[in-house]
DNA sequence: GACCAGATGTACT
DNA sequence: GTACATCTGGTCT
């Protein structure tokens, strides 16, 4: 990767803004590969590079929460502003984390699915029972258990650094290294489980994998 | 790689 | 009240 990361530059690094989330939300998917995602824990400033995202289209994606209008006291961050965290719990034991995007009023997010230790790894590894590899932040549960995200953090804002934030800290991905295909889980979602709205990167070995 | 149990919040009847 | 969920970890092949 590019050079070490450090405590002192990562704090330097400016919050993403409230604009690069009122975008098109495929394309806030795309950009948010290889981004930083930072979170300050008791154990210390923790942050992970996004190699795993996906693309949720609000009222008209039946794979969305917030398909045909449902508005609920879960989905309420999905219907606020952009560059908010929404954070729901699933399957009785895991949390997902979601970045909302789009303008208020229009519900849609991207599912941070995956991401790599980039500063901060042991506290990680430790939240992930000693896991290691691709179990250590792979997978949305996992993403959530390693940064120790969960309903606390449902609404948080992105945008400045509190406990829990997004920066860009230069790296840029070529298309080539993007793998886009289907989205994961969704199957039951009718004609809108093929759509490609899922986006990955391998930062290890660019050719491999899906 | 395939299969399956696990534990509870959420949405809907 | 009840069905099911944007999954994970363990087991077996």
């Amino acid at each position: 990767m590019s050079k070490p990361l450090s405590r002192r530059a990562l704090l330097r690094l400016a919050p993403l803004e409230r604009r690069f989330y009122q975008r098109d939300t495929t394309e806030v998917a795309r950009a948010l590969l290889g981004t930083l995602l930072l979170r300050e824990l008791p154990e210390g400033l923790v942050a992970v590079r996004l190699v795993e995202v996906e693309a949720y289209l609000g009222v008209g994606d039946r794979a969305c929460h917030t398909f045909a209008g449902r508005r609920t006291p879960r989905t309420e961050v999905m219907w606020g502003e952009a560059g908010r965290l929404y954070v729901y719990f699933t399957y009785g034991m895991h949390h997902c984390a979601n970045v909302v995007t789009r303008d208020a009023g229009v519900p849609e997010a991207v599912l941070l699915r995956g991401a790599v230790p980039g500063f901060g790894r042991e506290a990680v590894v430790a939240r992930r029972h000693g896991r290691e590899g691709r179990a250590l932040l792979d997978g949305p549960g996992r993403l959530c258990q390693g940064l120790g995200l969960d309903r606390a953090d449902n609404g948080a804002d992105l945008t400045s650094r509190g406990g829990v934030w997004l920066a860009d800290d230069g790296l840029r991905l070529p298309d080539q290294w993007v793998r886009r295909g289907p989205r994961v889980g969704v199957a039951s979602a009718g004609e809108a489980a093929a759509w490609p709205l899922r986006f990955r990167v391998e930062l290890d070995a660019p050719a491999a994998g899906t």
